[in-house]
RNA sequence: GUGGACGUGGCGAAGCGGUUAACGCACCGGAUUGUGGCUCCGGCAUACGUGGGUUCGAAUCCCAUCGUUCACCCCA
């Protein structure tokens, strides 16, 4: 039998939901603009090397969760599981590299894993994210940080925490997984399975493990923040101070991991305190090796991306409310096919006026259509009759205070515009 | 990929082996033939996820399957 029904892990977003998405989606641009980042479109599939190559083929998005097929001329395309790689890929083609640096750019769309669906995951979700290429400076670090502070705040979302971590550069990180390793190896064989496989995946998640992150030896194990190289510690206190002085409120995890191979030095979460176990709402961090990976010159890079899903999660029931109502200015009542007539040409012009009107077409009786009316939130009905059709004129009727006056066709615009 | 919970009309929700499968909301109409949001009356729908099995008899028990959901893993 035929499955008409959605693919597992995907979401419609009906009417009455979508008056919240484009509230969002609208705030989301608005603070980017504020923040002088401009909009970068790039096509929601890549070919598969991108992300092989920009996330890193031993992360999980790579090995297991990324929908790849092969087109008719053969070539092996994904699509997209995060913006980043795709945003550095077009910096790149585009050479806007030759440009003013540094580059700051938004995007905002559909992204793709193939993960078992939960609260706040999907299998086809939004993000929306800024990257600023081209600037080693910590103030960039701190600015990508503040301004996902300030657009949280704007949505009215007050329950989260902002974590913070260094992860170091190429160099003290894997000094730091030496020491971690030696450090852990005498209690690898009491380490939960998962831990066992992160010995040679990534060592640094066994220290938040919600199982072995108790034991004495994982308390004990040496942290990355303080084993991080001159370069990389001068650089995590400038963020800091940055932050500081901007009113930032955050809390230091030296535990923290991001899951994209990219990240080095600052990485972030803001994190939904009332949220399930998917409570990341926002990650992001530095990236300074990723644009020469993708044959570009050898830039520095900070962002972050975020989930719309998550984000709407926590948005307040009462402002999810508001913007899921149905309204309407003008809803116009015909009776009888004359009316209807005119009814029709009255609709026109309202609509040519900029008033948001409707009527019906179902062949409802009068009084239905003034449930109508109501239903839709309408601050007036127009009621058509007969009467009302011999003298070019409508019964305009106050929804609210139940007044009604006849208005002739060449007055109704300025009576409604006032 | 692993584990738990759950799948009854458009939605919510009774029923948990015996005959017409409650009820509420929504929707449509009437009381009120051109005046709504309340009230009352009436109407409405191929509802037991799917496929097998047990039984004289299954929405109710068993198995499988699909889907939803929560958690692990991981991440937005």
């Amino acid at each position: 039998m035929a499955d008409f029904s959605r693919p597992p892990g995907t979401m419609d977003v009906l009417p009455e939901k979508s008056g919240v998405w484009q509230w969002v989606e609208a705030k989301a641009r608005e603070v980017f603009d504020l923040y002088h980042y401009r909009e970068m479109r790039t096509p929601i599939f890549e070919h598969t090397e991108i992300f092989e190559r920009g996330v890193g083929d031993t992360t999980d998005i790579v090995q297991k969760e990324m929908y790849t097929f092969t087109d008719r001329g053969g070539r092996s395309l994904t699509l997209r599981p995060e913006g980043t790689a795709g945003v550095v890929r077009a910096f790149v083609e585009g050479k806007l590299y030759g440009g003013t640096l540094p580059g700051k750019y938004y995007y905002l769309g559909p992204m793709f894993r193939y993960e078992k669906k939960q609260a706040g995951r999907y299998r086809q979700f939004n993000q929306y994210g800024i990257e600023v290429i081209g600037s080693d400076n910590p103030r960039a670090d701190a600015e990508v940080i503040e301004l996902a502070d300030h657009f949280l705040k704007e949505l009215g979302i007050s329950h989260y925490r902002l974590e913070l971590n260094s992860v170091g550069c190429p160099t003290c990180r894997s000094d730091h997984k030496k020491l971690l390793l030696e450090h852990l190896a005498p209690i690898k064989n009491e380490l939960c399975p998962d831990c066992q496989s992160r010995f040679e995946k990534n060592p640094l998640r066994i220290l938040d493990c919600k199982i072995d992150g108790h034991h004495p030896q994982v308390l004990t194990a040496p942290k990355i923040t303080d084993h991080l190289c001159e370069d990389c510690s001068t650089h995590f206190d400038a963020v800091k101070g940055h932050l500081n002085a901007l009113g930032v409120a955050y809390v230091i995890t030296p535990t923290m991991v991001r899951g994209l191979d990219y990240y080095t030095r600052t990485a972030f979460e803001f994190i939904g305190t009332e949220l399930g176990a998917q409570s990341t709402i926002i990650g992001g961090g530095r990236y300074n090796g990723l644009i020469s990976m993708l044959g570009g010159p050898d830039l520095p890079g900070v962002g972050f991306a975020g989930g719309l899903e998550r984000l709407l999660l926590t948005v307040d029931e009462a402002r999810e409310q508001e913007l899921a109502a149905d309204r309407l200015d003008a809803f116009v009542i015909a009776m009888g096919d004359a009316a209807m007539d005119f009814s029709v040409k009255v609709l026109q012009l309202l609509r040519k006026n900029g008033i948001r009107a409707d009527m019906d077409y179902a062949g409802r009786t009068f009084r239905a259509q003034l449930k109508l009316a109501d239903r839709y939130h309408a601050k007036v009905a127009l009621i058509i009759g007969d009467d009302e059709v011999e003298k070019q004129s409508v019964t305009l009727r106050d929804t609210t205070s139940k007044e009604q006056q006849l208005v002739s066709i060449e007055e109704l615009i300025t009576v409604l515009h006032k």
